[in-house]
DNA sequence: AATGAATGAGGCTTCATTCAT
DNA sequence: AATGAATGAAGCCTCATTCAT
């Protein structure tokens, strides 16, 4: 591990799954350090024996607690993508029909989860590809469901009348964007709070899509 | 390689690298799979063999070329770094004194360079952590110069009264994220071309400002 | 490895390391074996692979007791240069205050240690060179300290005017010298014993300090 | 090349060649830094890129000039070891029919050669095991007319009662073994010259062999 | 005489994983 | 639940050598 090139991907976080998704014990430990060692040097870069390290136990007890390193990361991009989608639906149902309302509650709570856990974004969004593909097929409806309550809030927002956007699909992708490179600048140490900056994120999106505000 | 996870990541791309920026012969072919291989895979999912097999020569060839495989990747970085910082300058110079016709030239720029060379932007982005330290200065001074352009036209349009920011670091975050983010999903086959795409951006970058359009 | 090129520089030898000094299972066969190997071709001339083959186990298993192919030989040269101290040393503590009876106690050890363990001597006094600094640093100590316990008794006895030799220094080159060879050329097979060697080479040490015998 | 190793071996030496034995131009070049080399770093040690980039040509040149690099280490312990038996034998041959005289001459000539040449020496009596048993063999005949010029002495000598040994092998072994060390420890700056260690040497082999002195 | 490019062989080491304990 | 030992695969890189230029 380069210990060097420490920093150069994410500052230090503290909290990194979010509460009641961590399992007990070691298999808990196991999940929260490979999320450390996966966010700081990515998957290839981080050895099943480094997390052991981290844990306090050997590389081969992690087998006893996850079938692969494959699943420990599979598990990481769940958990990430799940919650991710279950905060976007809550903010939304929280929401009422007003479109405007609708995009704020959606956007402050996908950068929410980007600025609160910065760990598990940066994985899910930079590790993706190093999952073999019978794990990432469900991951991946996740996220396709997240960006689709997204683009439905665009497109209703549009037919009306409230918004105003050329191409719906690139609205989202520039909302979703602004999002998800959160995760790659934000630390604790930042002189705003995840909330000042979800804010701030909501409207520019509403800026964006022509919204009055 | 794990062949079943193509395509994850980015789709086939024709032009990979900017021209006059690669060398002759095997030394630019290295290049250009290298970086062909690096965004499919990522760095350390490509080897050292993976890549002189694409060139048509054997892995110890790769080394009369380049010193070492994050060699190959500071080159590749470099490249994709300096073309964006020079395209986004020349925008700039081309824009005349208007902040509002600066922050478009800026934006197109840095949105092209991403759906032009999605290649070289997603290695650029996604794999500057594999990157040794020494090798990274460098880049990530050019990097912040880039930024820094963003970043002083949106300033000056602010303290020029045309735009209306409430956090100027916050609104080039945004906007700088819309334009890296596109090298991750922008294919050629995408029924938008780059120049609709930064149009576009640009477009919802001045709305994010707050600029009058 | 060279096959054609074996025992130029020492023949076969039945004890390679001292009683004791070896580890348990296959650590300590790695040891014998690395060491019956690094005296045969060198140290740069036996592989890891090639060491792991005479142990009956394969090259990365070695990696479980040994963490670098440095490492091996520094065991080596440690375990020789201590045996070779504390046998000059209990040599010296038996010998009594006399300086003939000193000189001849610690030559003798001196070579019999030579003489016993060839191939530990070879390796330790032909592959030094090859041991990182960091590695070679307390095993020079070891080797000085020996050093010194020969230069005091033949500067105590020149004072004391039992000796009388030119230059104590240069004593202390020859008759080590004539210890340290010995490794290169003894064999088992040879028609002396190595306590008769040891006995021939402390009277000629005696006689080379001009010591009454 | 183990830059942090350097000189555990051997001390700087300016003179590396008997005068007449090195070839013009880039051959001798080639041989002189490929000894300075073998002798600091071992032939294993030494690449034929190292040897050339001192030369100050590619590795690939080497091979207009040797046709391998065991033909490079075979010219250097032929050089070694004819040098250093032309000078014994002419030590003798000068020396008249006296035994003493006889073994003060042989035994000066092998000192100072190894003195005088002490990188020549470390190389002749360190790698002697990397070469190819074909290059091997006509050097080693070298090697045992020489011990036999020695031993000739010494045998002649205790035939005449003029020595007093009680093993003439060993007493070869260990005055050979005096001189052969000289190339490990001597270097230019030691308080003695080469002929003051030759004539001590000297003085400690007619005391070893019992020569009334 | 020299070189750039290429190569096959091989070196040390890391890694995910297995299995008996 | 944990571990020590082992392993096959693979990775990066070095090296002596060749060959066309």
């Amino acid at each position: 591990m380069n210990e060097t090139n420490t920093n150069r991907r994410l500052a230090a976080v503290t909290t990194l799954l979010p509460p009641g998704m961590t399992p007990e014990g070691s298999r808990g430990l196991i999940l929260s350090e490979a999320l450390r060692l996966f966010a700081e040097h990515g998957y290839g870069g981080a050895s099943i024996r480094d997390i052991a390290q981290q844990v306090g136990i050997k590389g081969a007890s992690v087998y006893s607690h996850y079938p692969s390193k494959a699943h420990v990361l599979a598990e990481l991009l769940r958990i990430g993508h799940e919650e991710h989608f279950r905060r976007m639906r809550a903010a939304l149902l929280a929401a009422g029909p007003e479109p405007t309302q609708q995009l704020i509650a959606v956007v402050r709570a996908h950068v929410f989860a980007h600025a609160e856990y910065p760990m598990l974004a940066v994985v899910a969004s930079a590790e993706m590809h190093a999952l073999p593909a019978e794990f990432a097929t469900p991951i991946l409806e996740v996220r396709r469901n997240s960006e689709m309550q997204l683009l439905d809030v665009i497109r209703r927002g549009t037919e009306l009348g409230v918004f105003n956007v050329p191409d719906a699909e690139l609205a989202l992708a520039a909302i979703a964007a602004m999002g998800v490179r959160v995760a790659h600048w934000y630390a604790p140490d930042n002189k705003r709070t995840p909330e000042q900056i979800a804010d701030v994120f909501a409207q520019f999106a509403c800026r964006l899509v022509g919204a009055a505000v």
